[in-house]
DNA sequence: ACAAAGTGTTTTTTT
DNA sequence: AACACTTTGT
């Protein structure tokens, strides 16, 4: 079996091996002990690592250390799963980075893009019971369509079966039991055995087993995938060959079906190494499991380590994480603080305010002041919420626009995607790329790298002398053009839709859609396109020039606006996590221990400054423990009215 | 026609 | 908890 990885292997001779105990990290001064140890494990390996211990540093290590020893041989893979699309890209990229003469590798993709192309390229070999009778849709269903299927099947259900099928929760349907339910390799006829599996086989009956195109989502995806490496011995036979080794990051997220189709294909044979925070768990509404990392140590018969370094936050901050981390995770040995500590500063402090306005006005002024007495930009603050950020960004806005502050909402909504994903987005990032190398005469060096990287992917020039020079003329032919046509068009006047269509014209945008749709499965290019016209005009609106509309479209050195959800991962400078009320976390009492998660992943996104906002602190209401453990970490409490 | 009562949503990922 | 939206009752 051949062409299991995304990319291509590099040649057998390109390097000799290093000795693996004369290797050493690359791109950074060393890991802590505890990595080393954990670095060198060969066998499957749960890495427990708090905020800041670099877990996919560690990860990118690992593998250039598999790598460049020949502990992974050529051609055998190492296979990253992540969760996002962007964790598995920004993963892939690092180890490319640190070795590039092996990048091809490392073979770095989201959970279900793996199991998608299982599916998609082994569906002929699906037991005859599940066969595809027609090329299925992707159609996730809504909670409207679960809920009304299972109340339809609480009346056709069989009678012993009635009552149990009418109680099953239409929330947790598709992550819990379709999700954990095994599709058998015959399905039983009749004789239901629990309400349980009538209800999930009535399921792929009324989605899938039936005439006409069948309707797959991720979560039936990953059941078919789970089944076909199940039952066709010679498949899993091949993964195994092809990734002796599995890394897992973020494992907290890992949902049932995850888990057990992790379990089928490399429950044995491959050494799997998954990293993740149970204390960072926030994703159980959708799914996640509650014990996932201890639960894979169990299964997998796996060496735990537990990272204790902390490159991110100050000491006085990872002393206040502990404290909530212990409330979580009672034996959470408290991390060593690896950041240079800066003085001059309170670390944390909890500020009560009268009302919205006051509590916007204040943080405005006290970032521009801050921000005129230190090196400090915008973009090393952030305003962390636990939702409703729509009602924080019209206040906020105006005040720090009264200092020419600016302030990226990272939530909001463009066109049919977020802000965050539109400027993450590989199309996106081309599209700013060539304006801005329009923009500026001089051309920016990093900027021209990148786009001519992609332009060469996009043309299939990646190993061709002679097409990568013409890639690079026609580029430099495109920049001219499309700088002509920008003088003669004005930012204000020029509807934005123009703009990405003139660029489109000049780039062979047909070949572009293709290379997105191979490299990047997933990001559908009309509709980044669109997101991208309707954030250009909304930032052109207003500006006087090209390159301000630019500025303004990536709102690169601004204050950031997200929830807590969307921090995860991130860092800045100083933080401010804002509306510890009851508002804010109506849903604290219903699950207090991800409610602490949130908390805790949203406070510990602080490096230096760490600064929670409230109309009153209740320390006997809903969320006394919140505010419990603050106290306990003894931050100060400030009515700044 | 309008008020009262009921329901859904909020945090979000994946091709 | 608080809001938006829909259904029901007079």
């Amino acid at each position: 079996m051949s062409g299991l990885g995304a990319s291509r292997a590099t040649s057998p001779n390109a390097t000799s091996p290093v000795p693996a105990d004369a290797w050493r990290p690359i791109g950074i001064e060393d890991l802590e002990p505890v990595a080393w140890e954990a670095l060198r494990d060969s066998g499957n390996v749960a890495v427990v690592a708090g905020p800041g211990a670099g877990k996919t540093e560690f990860l990118a290590q690992r593998a250039a250390y598999f790598l460049q020893t020949g502990i992974c041989p050529w051609p055998q893979r190492i296979l990253a799963i992540s969760f996002k699309r962007d964790a598995a890209v920004n993963l892939g990229r690092r180890v490319a980075a640190r070795v590039p003469e092996h990048g091809g590798r490392f073979v770095s993709m989201t959970f279900d893009a793996f199991t998608k192309s299982l599916v998609d390229r082994f569906a002929a070999a699906l037991p005859a019971d599940w066969r595809m009778n027609d090329e299925y849709e992707i159609r996730t269903a809504t909670g409207v369509e679960v809920r009304s299927f299972l109340n339809d099947l609480a009346f056709t259900a069989p009678q012993p079966l009635t009552r149990e099928v009418a109680r099953l929760q239409p929330a947790r349907f598709m992550t819990d039991l379709v999700g954990r339910w095994r599709l058998p390799t015959t399905i039983p006829i009749g004789d239901e055995i629990d309400a349980t599996s009538y209800a999930v086989r009535e399921w792929w009956r009324a989605r899938y087993l039936r005439p006409g195109r069948p309707k797959l989502d991720f979560v039936m995806i990953n059941r078919l995938a789970e089944l076909l490496v199940r039952e066709v011995p010679q498949l899993r036979r091949a993964l195994r060959m092809t990734y002796p080794w599995v890394f897992v990051d973020e494992f907290q997220d890992t949902t049932g079906a995850q888990f057990s189709f992790l379990a089928a294909v490399f429950g044995d044979k491959a050494a799997v190494t998954a990293v993740g925070d149970t204390k960072q768990r926030i994703m159980g509404w959708a799914g996640a499991l509650p014990q996932a990392v201890q639960r894979f140590a169990e299964t997998f018969d796996a060496t735990s380590y537990s990272l204790a370094w902390n490159f991110r936050s100050s000491d006085a901050l990872v002393e206040l994480q502990h404290v909530i981390a212990s409330k979580l995770e009672p034996n959470t040995v408290r991390a060593t603080s690896k950041a240079t500590a800066e003085d001059g500063h309170d670390p944390a402090a909890l500020w009560t305010f009268r009302s919205p306005e006051r509590e916007a006005t204040f943080i405005a002024d006290w970032i521009a002041r801050d921000i005129a007495n230190s090196d400090r930009s915008p973009a090393d603050f952030a305003l962390i919420a636990r939702q409703k950020i729509k009602d924080f960004e019209p206040l906020f806005r105006s005040r720090l626009a009264a200092h020419c502050i600016k302030l990226r909402n990272d939530d909001a909504q463009v066109g049919k995607m977020r802000l965050q994903d539109l400027l993450k987005s590989e199309t996106a990032r081309l599209l700013m790329g060539l304006l801005r190398l329009a923009q500026h005469p001089q051309g920016l060096a990093s900027i021209w790298q990148d786009v001519s990287t992609t332009l060469e992917r996009v043309h299939g020039a990646a190993d061709d002398d002679v097409a990568q020079r013409r890639v690079g003329e026609h580029l430099t032919q495109v920049t001219e053009w499309l700088r002509t046509w920008l003088r003669s068009h004005s930012p204000v006047t020029t509807p934005a839709a123009d703009v990405v269509q003139e660029m489109l014209d000049l780039v062979d945008s047909a070949a572009l859609q293709r290379y997105i749709k191979s490299a990047v499965p997933g990001e559908d290019f009309s509709l980044v396109t669109d997101a991208f016209a309707a954030r250009l005009e909304e930032a052109s609106s207003s500006a006087t020039n090209w390159g301000e509309a630019f500025d303004e479209f990536e709102c690169a050195d601004a204050v950031v606006l997200l929830t807590a959800h969307r921090s995860k991962g991130l860092e800045y400078h100083t933080v401010f996590f804002l509306g510890i009320h009851e508002r804010q976390w109506w849903s604290y009492q219903n699950d207090p221990r991800e409610g602490t998660s949130t908390f805790f992943v949203g406070l510990s996104r602080a490096a230096q400054r760490l600064i929670l906002t409230t109309d009153r602190v209740d320390s006997t209401g809903p969320l006394a423990a919140l505010f419990a453990m603050l106290k306990e970490a003894g931050v100060p409490e400030v009515a700044q009215d």
